[in-house]
DNA sequence: CGGTGCTATCGTGCTCCAACGATGAAGCGC
DNA sequence: GCGCTTCATCGTTGGAGCACGATAGCACCG
């Protein structure tokens, strides 16, 4: 039942100071796509979790939200696919943790509205 | 055919400093509806105009889409009803314009993360 | 190798969203 | 008052999104 985990996952700070237009077209397209993701107050919750914990937990996300264990896994889909988390394969579990880069870039995006 | 407006719009730079608390559970239902009202090409376009355009333009923003009238103004009607643009009736016209307190509460809440 | 626990995916119903054309309401100019 | 312009709203259609239960795929333990 104990959940040590955070070992192979979320490593890296990545100090890579992002090259891409903060306006424009594709930025346009991108913040939007990000934002669509975040759209949804399970969504967001999940973000919180994944943040707040520095560890990267995995499915006791769904023990945190009122949903059923599939509906959690569709919304941690659409998180992947646009980006924000990253899923690492831990053995028979799965460790989900948030992607810096683009959490650093939506701010960027949103900052220069 | 000329435009000038921007008179009785976009007033207020209301330096209030926000009391709302930046996470919990009112933060994540208010930061997924702002997202989801940003969360589609057209509505970012909408924003990034009123936002460099100083002076707030009106229904010029139904030329510059490549979008039906009804359909812009729908878009205009989610952003409103977010809170993220006002618009003031002037004369036949309407005159929309960004809500810095909006603004600046988004870019709270997504600097939270 | 067979079971067990953890996730992902499938299929389904329902609701909401996005786009359009057509129609309606309000203000101005003549 | 009449017509014109400017927006909003209505009604419709097609396509996503959200939630669930049921099912399938793995990795591990015994």
């Amino acid at each position: 039942m104990k959940r040590e985990a955070a070992e192979a996952c979320c490593p890296p700070p990545a100090g890579k100071p992002d090259l891409r237009p903060i306006e424009g077209a594709e930025a346009d397209e991108e913040l939007a796509t990000l934002c669509k993701a975040i759209g949804h107050p399970a969504r967001v919750q999940i973000l919180r979790l994944l943040v707040s914990k520095e560890a990267c937990i995995c499915g006791d996300i769904v023990e945190e939200l009122p949903l059923a264990q599939s509906t959690v896994s569709q919304h941690l889909k659409v998180l992947k696919e646009a980006g924000l988390i990253r899923g690492d394969v831990d053995g028979p579990r799965v460790c989900y943790c948030i992607e810096p880069r683009t959490l650093r870039r939506l701010k960027a995006l949103i900052g220069g509205l």
